[in-house]
RNA sequence: GCUGACGUAGCUCAACUGGUAGAGCAGCUGAUUUGUAAUCAGCAGGUUAAGGGUUCGAGUCCCUUCGUCAGCUCCA
């Protein structure tokens, strides 16, 4: 019997037999370890704690503190999932039931869909199927073992089929249940214990609209309850800063899908000041950035699209054709831009272009509509009506890279730095459906990489997620429950400078080709306001709410000195607004907090005479600071200019 | 677009198995003049998403359309 060494995390050496299990390691190791052992780490490969471990190794034993704990919990939990559907209903196909974030879920192909009811006596089986506490096991097979095993699953022969013939073939028993998969598992279906069924829905098999539809459980799983008791708890309180209540709540917007349609925004006044607001900043930021400003055509002749190539790509998302011009025969087709590309490019193109003009930066915050799917549809998320902060860079290829490097510049400044965003960087790279040839792609995503890398940004790699003419930087943020969202866009294009034929005039005094980049920093203002809504839950810095300072006297004997007050705000620039009703202080404060004001200065006979303001502070309760006018006045200024987040 | 759930006053929600659509908040009117998170009273508010059907009778049952929510697909 060879012996062989094992370097435990500590650094320290034990010597075993080879073949020693995961489980016979950790027993040696002390009888605690060996209760809590769920899984091993073997020189960085996660596996089950019964498999044997042959050859020296690093050796980690996987407990409920490591951080593999949780997704290896979570995919046992979809077994055990799929094993207590396949009791209740026999016939059910089985997809693929893989751990998430958060949980887990498991696709089935059943003749009906399940109820609520359903999703109940599931859990309770689930829990029967916990209590017997089967082992889970795994087997290594043969292809042709598999196709036997699996031979009422087509889902799973389907998975089989694609199998390489150098992959192994692995399947996963606990008790009545079988499952080809890839493994590790924790060791007994009684590691489960904290887990909730969520809900239900449609998923297409393979993610694949054109094929069947699959019934999916969602579910989450923890090891201890209070991390099941606060997950839920933090999905109720994430809750209440949806955006679509907030914003109604705090009148910001409204969605009127009766009348004029859903994914059309109407901007209440709160809102549009914020949008506003947002506007400012970052053409601001373009005007000191060496951006111009333009202004384009919202319909256009239709065959711009076709010389752009969105039609016929996307011409399904585009709003249809309308009529225009002289009817009769000899009407001329026009359509609504969905973009504002193709118009800064005939910017560009409108005057001879020198090298020594570029680059050429154009900037709009500009209106388009696009026809997006109904069941896209979400909030000030996912509208048909959007603003985008939008520009296009004309520039060398040579000049591409830095210019890629200033936009992220941009999302620093405009985004990062003022809000404190988590952002998630991604590099899509070259789609199946694309313009251009794989040279000009391969250096186009050469040059996105390389931005990132000099700015020193970690990111992911989304392959084949870039547009149809370009490879592009997507960043992300994530809304209350945790969905991600796309917020900034850089895009590097060599497609349409070559179909619309751009050429600047250069040293050699011969016309070249530039390079286009499409980039927006805010990406839409409606998705980036309703973000920011749910990252504040309404309460936004003071530079960014809508109303700053609410002015309550507190009788009408005060009514004229708070009014005078008001209008002395409003003259230095602050939004403040006079709240004279005939309701109780009280009344009016809990409206003003319920209202998210950042400030109210209370008005009362003290204050008239000695020219101050007792100051309240959103969210700081009673507590109150007396202070001059004047000094309040500058203070809510200063806050504005530095757009200061708040404490 | 697809799957499922859902749609009652501006908002949150009632109305037993089909039998007179109701309450709180918000709104309006009046009284109250308030010192840091809801003063009191009265009034008004609905073609129960829209359209069709079954029935003596439909918010409730059936069909169609529109929309909302969750997820899938898509996102120039």
């Amino acid at each position: 019997m060879t012996t062989i060494q094992l370097t435990l995390p500590d650094g320290s050496v034990r010597e075993v037999e080879s073949g020693t299990t995961g489980s016979e390691l950790a027993a040696l190791i002390g009888p605690g370890l060996a209760k809590a052992a769920l899984a091993t780490v073997v020189d960085g490969t996660l596996r089950d704690l019964a498999s044997p471990i042959s050859e020296a190794a690093q050796v980690a034993i996987v407990t409920d503190r490591s951080p593999e704990a949780l997704p290896l919990l979570r995919h046992s939990a979809a077994h055990v999932l799929a094993t207590a559907v396949r009791e209740l209903f026999p016939t059910a196909a089985i997809g693929f039931g893989p751990a998430i974030e958060d949980g887990f879920y498991y696709d089935f192909d059943v003749p009906r869909p399940f109820t609520p009811e359903d999703l109940e006596a599931i859990e309770t089986k689930m829990r029967e199927v916990v209590e017997r506490d089967y082992a889970f096991v795994r087997e290594e097979v043969e292809r042709t073992e598999a196709n036997t095993r699996f031979a009422d699953d087509p889902l799973k022969l389907e998975r089989i089929e694609e199998l390489g013939s150098d992959e192994v073939i692995s399947i996963y028993t606990d008790g009545p249940f079988v499952d080809l998969c890839r493994g590790p598992h924790v060791p007994t279906t009684g590691r489960l214990k904290h887990f909730k069924l969520l809900n239900t829905a449609g998923a297409y098999w393979r993610g694949d609209e054109r094929r069947q539809m699959l019934q999916r459980i969602y579910g989450t799983a923890w090891f201890r309850k209070e991390d099941l008791d606060g997950y839920l708890h933090r999905l109720e309180e994430a809750r209440k800063r949806d955006h679509r209540v907030l914003g109604r709540d705090l009148d910001l917007f409204s969605i009127q899908q009766d009348v004029v349609g859903p994914g059309l925004v109407f901007w209440h006044p709160k809102g549009a000041m914020i949008k506003w607001l947002l506007s400012r900043a970052v053409e601001d930021d373009n005007l000191a950035s060496g951006y111009d400003l333009v202004y384009t055509p919202n319909v256009t002749r239709e065959e711009l699209f076709r010389i752009s190539g969105h039609i016929p790509l996307y011409e399904e998302n585009q709003y249809p054709v309308m009529g225009a011009g002289a009817g009769e025969g000899d009407e001329v087709r026009h359509r609504v831009k969905p973009m504002n590309c193709p118009m800064h490019t005939l910017v560009y193109k409108h005057h001879h272009r020198s090298y020594r003009d570029l680059p050429v930066r154009l900037s709009e915050v500009a209106n388009v509509y696009r026809n997006e799917k109904s069941g896209t549809l979400h909030g000030l998320m996912r509208v048909r009506g959007l603003c985008m902060d939008d520009a296009h860079i004309f520039c060398t290829p040579e000049q591409a890279e830095d210019e890629i490097f200033l936009c992220l510049d941009q999302v620093e400044r405009l985004v990062r730095e003022p809000f404190g965003f988590e952002l998630d960087f991604e590099v899509s790279t070259r789609p199946e459906e694309r313009l251009g040839d794989d040279e000009a792609w391969e250096m186009a995503e050469g040059i996105l990489r390389r931005a990132l890398e000099r700015k020193e940004i970690p990111f992911r790699v989304d392959e084949g997620g870039g547009a149809f003419y370009g490879p592009k930087i997507d960043i992300k943020f994530k809304d209350a429950i945790g969905r991600f969202w796309q917020g900034p866009t850089i895009q590097l294009d060599f497609q349409l400078p070559e179909r619309f034929d751009l050429e600047y005039t250069g040293p050699d005094n011969a016309p070249h080709r530039p390079v286009m980049i499409h980039r927006a920093i805010y990406g839409t203002l409606e998705r980036f306001i309703g973000l920011l809504i749910e990252h504040f839950a309404g309460a936004f810095p003071v530079w960014l709410a809508p109303e700053q300072v609410r002015v309550l006297p507190i009788s009408d004997e005060q009514a004229e000195a708070a009014r005078d007050i008001a209008q002395r705000m409003k003259a230095a620039g602050i939004r403040a607004v006079l709240d004279a009703g005939h309701e109780t202080l009280n009344y009016r404060i809990r409206e003003a907090e319920t209202q998210k004001v950042p400030y109210m200065a209370v008005v009362g006979r003290r204050e008239v005479e000695g020219g101050t303001l007792a100051v309240r502070e959103r969210g700081a309760g009673s507590k109150q600071t007396v202070m001059l006018l004047d000094d309040f006045v500058s203070k809510v200024l200063e806050e504005t200019r530095s757009r200061r987040l708040g404490d």
